[in-house]
RNA sequence: GGCGAGAUAGCUCAGCUGGUUAGAGCGCAUGAUUCAUAAUCAUGAGGUCCCCAGUUCAAUCCUGGGUCUCGCUACCA
């Protein structure tokens, strides 16, 4: 690592439309917090960068919902979250915003840089626009109901209950969210970044010369770029974000995807205006991105693809050290579910014990799989690691030093084989927590740090220095003398990852934070005989049984809740609405008609398709229906249906489709074929 | 359906390029100890390393197939 001069280190930054939680702290900040602090604590050049995410379609629903601008919304939680972070000591060198003023000049700067230069496409393409509200809609801004839940309120992209993927052309009833009103189909034009013309570099840079990246990092590339890449939309109709710098483009803001990585170089600019070049754009600089996995394909995919294609001399990230998620008690955190443990509520319930989390949530950081986080465990955490190791061993030593030697050092006058060979260890845990460290194995790394502590009670209890005061007080002096450099050591040690607690330490043994050097663990002098300590206080405080199970009833009635909800919306009746009302002549444009299957069968590699061959009387056609999860192949031959016969031919999995079959489908999801009552000949009119 | 990641002690996790008596912490049991927040220290119990085949002198690790969990992604006229 020596080679590099300096570290920009980035941190996901948070979307601005809520709170953060536990999640975000344990998969992203706490880590990227701790790498920086050793850095720094290792008198590296380090620039930890960090801010708001503002724009995108979510928040001016959001806004939209509540009645004020996305402006109102953003600040508030961008207050919020900033308060967050900075009560759980995540040392930001700048935690800005992409609202602010120099984020749209960059982000503006670099878009019209890579246009100009012809780094992008343009295509055009239809998209639903309201005519009343006078804009195209985001997919989020066209409601509907689900066409596979029968869900009313599902999103253009999304249906929240079934969790289906959609797209606004499969909304059964689609309207605005801004009017109501239904959308028409409008052409507009939009930058693509063309991915695939990055792909056998990013081959190369990622798959050939990043083999170290962690195998879920890897992994996920590989899957992406082996699958091929394809042009990326980088500009939206929208009114709320970073105007495109194109003329002829109102009504056009950057994608947020394009904007917020972008963020991280404009938040550096914010903070140093004059030397902020040094940390982009030279090639002894070390980037890290800290995200969780949710973002790796922005990380290592778009956003380098795009610093390529801008170029300039522009790093790319060195590691992207991505983590999985991290569960409540069993269940996926969600912010919609209110299933999580926000920041600003623990700091309320547990004031001034950030550490403990801090510690549980590093102890227990998803690294390579998804972790659960249990209240049980938390407390499991504090009480039997941090404070009957930690604490209780600090405390054993300082009591000792107060009780014998009235709070002073003593000199080490006795010293004896097992001093040193205990000493000796310091070192190699040093070692062990930096080479852990290095490697983002952050876990790992505290464990080790742990185990100095557990150095330290093992010390005591070999020499017994409450048995030898009675008979020889140069021993004890030694013992003492001794046990206060693991107390000196252990603040050092812990320092990056519990922070409060070594301040609270340094304290306790009166000793100055310009101690706090990586450098200075295992030196000898670093707690010097004759030096006065502070006062005794109990570094942790035990998590009593009380608050876990408040904090679990809570979650508790949490769940009772949503489980009534679900219910609730079970019992509802199962019947969609009565679609708008249509003319005579609407329906006569239909054209249905009966017809015979003759040969059915699955389409390869799909669930819910069977590929038809019908008579219908007209001519024999194929069909494609996405039946297959209700009727086997065998079932549909012979059957009389009726079809939609008229309907604009489609291709579907590269098979061309012409018609539609009609299908009765209750709101559960459930289908069933319609057919006539008796036989009828082929190509019987429907109507 | 495709792709990626994971599955190891009651719990949370380590195990690098095949050979270890398969490890750690917590929990549990027994003993020691009392300076310390009923903390600490020692010892111990506890594992068909998801399942089935294969390669190999040798497989937790490699190959093929399967099961389960999580994530990304496709199809539904």
């Amino acid at each position: 690592m020596s080679e590099y001069k300096r570290y920009l280190i980035t941190s996901a930054l948070p979307y601005a439309n809520g709170p953060v939680h536990i999640g975000h702290l344990a998969g992203v900040y706490v880590p990227a917090d701790i790498y920086v602090r050793y850095l720094r604590m290792c008198g590296r050049d380090v620039f930890f960068v960090g801010g708001s995410d503002e724009h995108g379609v979510p928040i001016t629903i959001q806004a939209r919902k509540q009645n004020c601008s996305p402006q109102d919304i953003v600040d508030k939680y961008h207050n919020i979250i900033k308060d967050s972070f900075a009560e759980f000591g995540i040392s930001f060198d700048v935690y800005s915003r992409t609202t602010s003023k120099i984020h749209y000049k960059t982000a503006s700067e670099f878009f019209e840089k890579l246009y100009k230069e012809g780094k992008f496409i343009e295509k055009e393409s239809e998209q639903y626009y309201d005519e009343e509200a006078g804009q195209f809609l985001a997919d989020r801004y066209i409601v509907g109901t689900c066409p596979k839940c029968g869900a009313e309120g599902a999103y253009g992209d999304q249906c929240e209950k079934c969790g289906s993927t959609l797209s606004p052309d499969e909304l059964l009833n689609p309207h605005s969210a801004l009017s109501g009103n239904t959308p028409i189909k409008k052409r507009t034009k939009h930058w693509y970044l063309p991915l695939d013309q990055y792909e056998p570099w990013l081959k190369e840079w990622i798959l050939e010369s990043h083999k170290e990246w962690k195998p879920n990092v890897y992994g996920q590339c590989k899957s992406w770029i082996d699958g091929g890449l394809l042009p990326r939309a980088v500009s939206r109709d929208l009114d709320w974000g970073v105007p495109v710098p194109v003329e002829g483009s109102e009504g056009k803001v950057l994608y947020v995807w394009f904007d917020a990585p972008i963020g991280y170089i404009s938040n550096t600019i914010e903070a140093r205006p004059d030397d902020w070049e040094l940390f982009w754009k030279s090639k002894d600089t070390k980037m890290v991105h800290f995200i969780g996995k949710d973002n790796i394909v922005f990380h290592c995919i778009v956003f380098p693809s795009m610093l390529k294609a801008y170029g300039d001399g522009y790093i790319l990230p060195e590691n992207v050290p991505a983590n999985e998620f991290l569960n409540l008690e069993g269940d996926k955190i969600s912010t919609s579910r209110n299933w999580a443990i926000w920041l600003h509520e623990y700091l309320r319930d547990f004031p001034g014990q950030q550490d403990l989390l801090r510690y549980a949530l590093c102890a227990n950081a998803p690294e390579t799989k998804d972790n659960d986080f249990t209240w049980k465990d938390f407390q499991s955490r504090c009480n039997s690691e941090l404070v009957a190791i930690y604490g209780n061993f600090v405390n054993r030593a300082i009591v000792l030093t107060h009780k014998y030697f009235g709070g002073i050092v003593p000199e080490n006058l006795k010293p004896e084989a097992i001093d040193t060979e205990t000493l000796a260890q310091i070192p190699i845990i040093k070692k062990n927590i930096q080479d852990y460290l290095e490697n983002y194995k952050f876990r790992e790394a505290l464990k080790e740090a742990m185990n100095m502590a557990r150095l330290g009670n093992k010390y005591l209890t070999d020499t017994e220095p409450w048995k030898v005061a009675k008979t020889d007080m140069e021993r004890t002096a030694s013992i003492l003398n001794v046990s206060l450099k693991i107390c000196a050591n252990l603040a050092l040690a812990f320092a990056p990852f519990i922070p409060f607690s070594t301040e609270k330490l340094l304290q306790m043994l009166s000793l100055p934070k310009e101690l706090l050097l990586w450098d200075n663990i295992a030196k000898e002098d670093i707690i010097l005989p004759g030096h006065k300590l502070g006062e005794a206080q109990l570094l942790f405080t035990k998590v009593e049984d009380e608050v876990i199970d408040a904090q679990l009833q809570r979650l508790e009635n949490i769940r009772k809740e949503n489980a009534a909800k679900v219910k609730d919306e079970e019992q509802k009746p199962l019947v969609l609405p009565q679609k708008e009302e249509c003319t005579f002549d609407d329906f006569e444009k239909m054209d249905i008609r009966t017809a015979t299957v003759l040969e059915a069968e699955r389409v390869p590699k799909t669930d819910k398709l069977l590929k038809l061959t019908i008579d219908t009387g007209i001519d024999t056609r194929v069909i494609v229906s996405g039946i297959a999860e209700y009727y086997t192949p065998e079932q549909m031959v012979g059957k009389q249906i009726c079809i939609l016969a008229n309907l604009a031919p489609r291709k579907i999995r590269g098979i061309e489709s012409k018609g539609m079959i009609l299908m009765a489908k209750e709101p559960d999801g459930k289908m069933r074929i319609v057919t006539p009552e008796e036989r009828l000949a082929n190509g019987a009119n429907v109507g």
